[in-house]
DNA sequence: ATTATTTCAGAATGAATGTTCCAGAAAACG
DNA sequence: CGTTTTCTGGAACATTCATTCTGAAATAAT
């Protein structure tokens, strides 16, 4: 019989996502994954297919572990308003702390435009995120803690285009300082 | 005595800048240079440099008509809330109606990070927006048309951090009412 | 041990890249 | 006209790229 696969695919994946992450997609060759995956170039055409199927299956996977965290800050916290000041906290704080441009708002601006595939994963990445907002924008104007005047769906959409602006801005200046307090101007804004 | 140059550099540098505009810095070839600009190899590079040095070309000169925009937007009209108003209202228009995502921005995410240069324009392009904005608002504080509570700074870089969040919603979900009442909302929270 | 399959290193391929260079045509002025 | 410079098309060059292929070593079950 045959010898058995030896390495785990999903782990590796984790290391090419890593590097498209970080240098997007068109700066990151073949070599540089073969470099960084530590895998042979046929191994990896064998298992994930040509460059691009690869870089699919990264952003997917970046996107769905994304939306993940999402769903459960929304779901760790009893005040629907006290978790969504957590979830925007929290993206104040991936802008900072992470040493790279959040995968999604990257691979948005290089690729949606042009990469059909790319657009869907993220166009539907992003429909659920916002989904999730709603949701707890809802919940927190029947508490009582967000005026019904305001459309939720308005309102969410409003939320996770701030995220691109957090790390636009951070982008620019590196200024954590900056980020923090927009973030706090953000949860303002939701409120009154 | 010898030729004169038969093309208008100004007019060629146009052409470039809206191929890099559209396409991304590294998606941009030499060879579509040359059959966008309609002229030579030889005489891009004898007048603008290599591709990277045309590149910064361009991209300055996106960054200052941009900014020379918001100034005459500042300028022209009386009450700074307005005038405040016309420039985010211009801004979601831009967005919806250019056919690509602002180069700044798209040259941030793709570039900023690793490119010095790229970055000190950018930041530099930043810097005087978000100052124009800060006088407006300094001035519609004076007039009682903003809450002097809030710190104009930080104001201005909500509002300009807003513009990049419009232009990813576009991309992902090609909305324009969307866009419209995002920028409606924004001004909202300006005010009060 | 034999056989089947996967691993690996790296060569080979073919296309695309940025850049330089050259020869000749075009233009401006004496 | 003759000289000088700039234009052009395109060849030439050296890299780099994604992808495929080769061949041998490793592994696992019969």
């Amino acid at each position: 019989m045959a010898r058995s696969k030896s390495f785990e695919p999903e782990e590796k994946l984790e290391k090419a996502r890593d590097l498209f992450w970080q240098k997007g997609y068109q700066a990151t060759s073949m070599q540089d994954l073969v470099d960084t995956m530590g895998l042979n170039r046929g191994s990896i055409y064998d298992t994930y297919g040509d460059k691009h199927s690869l870089f699919l299956r990264c952003l997917k996977s970046y996107a769905d572990d994304l939306l993940e965290e999402y769903v459960k800050a929304a779901d760790a916290t009893k005040s629907p308003l006290k978790a969504i000041e957590k979830i925007v906290k929290r993206a104040a704080l991936r802008t900072i702390e992470e040493g790279k441009t959040c995968m999604g708002v990257k691979s948005a601006f290089e690729l949606a435009s042009v990469d059909e595939e790319v657009h869907t994963i993220l166009k539907d990445n992003t429909t659920s995120i916002v989904s999730v907002l709603k949701e707890l924008i809802k919940k927190a104007q029947k508490a009582d803690e967000v005026s019904a005047k305001r459309d939720p769906a308005m309102l969410a959409n409003f939320i996770v285009s701030n995220f691109t602006g957090f790390w636009q801005l951070y982008l620019v200046y590196n200024d954590a300082d900056l980020v923090k307090q927009q973030a706090e101007f953000l949860v303002k804004s939701i409120k009154k």
